[in-house]
DNA sequence: CTAGACTATCAATAATTATGATATTTAAAA
DNA sequence: TTTTAAATATCATAATTATTGATAGTCTAG
């Protein structure tokens, strides 16, 4: 069986261009490096070094099979880096519920800052309406979840403020609300509200519905889709609807509320009792910044 | 250094439940699997089997380091792989260019095989027109080609005939020869033809333009482009055209020749006094029967 | 032509790995 | 429950492999 020592020799000796600055470098004596490489060509059975000259040169052959070696070294590499993430231990594996709507830019560059600090860590990341969210981490599927604050306050999930984000209501442009002017929250009510709740009919309890005729949606890309069809006119956060609002196509609706614009809170849930590996930690004080330092 | 002695004992322990298995597998002694396994756990500084049970379980950890296991096994069968097909004196690579309008699914169907037989020869496929695929073979840039015949023999080429290629004069269904009928060549003259030619403007003896007013194009897909854009007339491969005559969008043009359908003879070409490697050699004789069945 | 640096080779030694015997544990059969 | 077969851990010893240091020959630059 091949010896990854030999293999090492073999990459080494060729970077250098000599077995003595090879030997050097992995502190060995010379003649260690030409008895192992010398090894290595007679266990292949393939001239890898063409001796003549007095700094030894890969022979086309040795070339061939020196790709092929680099890769075996970094695979090696690789493999002793997961043994060193899993005795530091790292989690080898971490799965985040995202409520869509905050599926932002500013949360998958954390995630890119993140694919470089646990390179050996990987992440699951689900996107889902926020009363889904919760029940992933609460039923122990998600790690970690960013969602829209419930007004119930679950005994099994540790919450974390960690910002708010402005909803604004809007309609299509062609719709009947559209053109309508300081609006009370019960003009709404003739008009079909399209609101978002979990794949389990959980409403949520902050964007609940107020009108009588609601259709229901599992994510708020759905919502804002069938926002865009005219089919009612619904809360979505501003960051989603601002590119729509500015090309015409959707419009805000005016109304008066006692708080406006309307903020919701953005929380981190982690299931309680549960103990934090350091890529969790990492990942939980992450978010918290970054979402402290958006607004 | 990791050993891959015992990476490969990790491996097979944990495939088969049982060092003993492990062992007998390699035949080697139950205890050089113990020890293995044990100091690889100590190299590594993590726990990869449970062993309160009978046969030996992975841990967690063990698990995740298995999947980066098997892929390090992977590259060193591979490394090994090179090396034989190095032994055996396969070639690294080969340069293989090929017309344009032979690049046929027969064609395609010879390279999956080759890519099966020969796993460690890279293919560089080049497709040329007729005289440029003559011209990289003739100055060492391409190791075989496929092409239609040159009447000149050329001196530094070996040429091998495989079979023949029916050639049809057609035209867009509106271009002014589609309505014509028992068309001389002479007849031809007065419209424009689209002719090969290769990069180089090294005329192709046998396709040669008898018009004189001819455009000129470095790939037979580029000629049928400029057919089908009403821009000239021009002898295609059967093969290539077909479709779009059964669609009605292009036209056979209705010539009497001496010999008809104009068959044109495929040429297999090598640089002569080349010794062949066995991809070379096997690659020549599929080519040589493929084309032969074909008709 | 020479000095310095390189590689190959060899025999001795150090280090690693494999072995065989043994004790202990486990899971299933009697 | 006892028995039995097969599994693992441990240990001292044997075998193999790798490393070393010395030496001789070779190449290149100055």
């Amino acid at each position: 069986m091949l010896s990854l020592e030999q293999i090492n020799m073999l990459v080494l000796s060729a970077e250098l261009g000599s077995f003595s600055a090879c030997a050097r470098k992995l502190g060995k004596v010379q003649s260690a490096v030409s008895h192992g490489i010398n090894n290595l060509e007679i266990d292949l059975g393939v001239e890898l070094f063409d001796r003549t000259s007095r700094s030894p040169k890969l022979t086309p052959e040795g070339e061939r099979l020196l790709r092929s070696a680099k890769a075996l070294l970094a695979q090696s590499y690789e493999f002793e880096k997961i043994a060193e993430s899993i005795t530091r231990h790292e989690e080898g594996a971490l799965t985040m519920a995202v409520d869509d709507a905050l599926l932002t830019p500013y949360l998958s560059a954390i995630l890119a800052l993140f694919a470089r600090t646990f390179s050996h860590v990987e992440i699951d990341l689900v996107s889902l309406a926020s009363p889904d969210v919760i029940a992933m981490v609460k039923d122990g599927n998600a790690d970690i979840g960013v969602m829209f604050s419930e007004v119930e306050a679950n005994k099994q999930v540790d919450f974390c403020y960690v910002g708010s984000v402005d909803f604004v209501a809007v309609c299509h442009a062609d719709f009947p609300l559209a053109a309508m002017r300081r609006l009370s929250e019960s003009d709404l009510m003739p008009y079909r509200q399209i609101a978002v709740r979990g794949q389990q009919k959980r409403e949520s309890q902050v964007l609940i519905s107020m009108t009588p005729n609601a259709w229901w949606c599992s994510s708020n890309y759905s919502v804002l889709e069938l926002v865009k069809q005219q089919i009612g006119w619904a809360y979505l956060p501003l960051s989603l609807v601002q590119p729509f609002v500015q090309t015409g196509l959707l419009q805000k609706i005016d109304v008066t509320f006692d708080h406006k614009p309307w903020s919701v809170p953005v929380d981190l849930v982690c299931k309680k009792g549960t103990l934090r590996g350091p890529a969790h930690q990492w990942l939980f004080d992450a978010l918290k910044n970054a979402f402290s330092a958006e607004r």
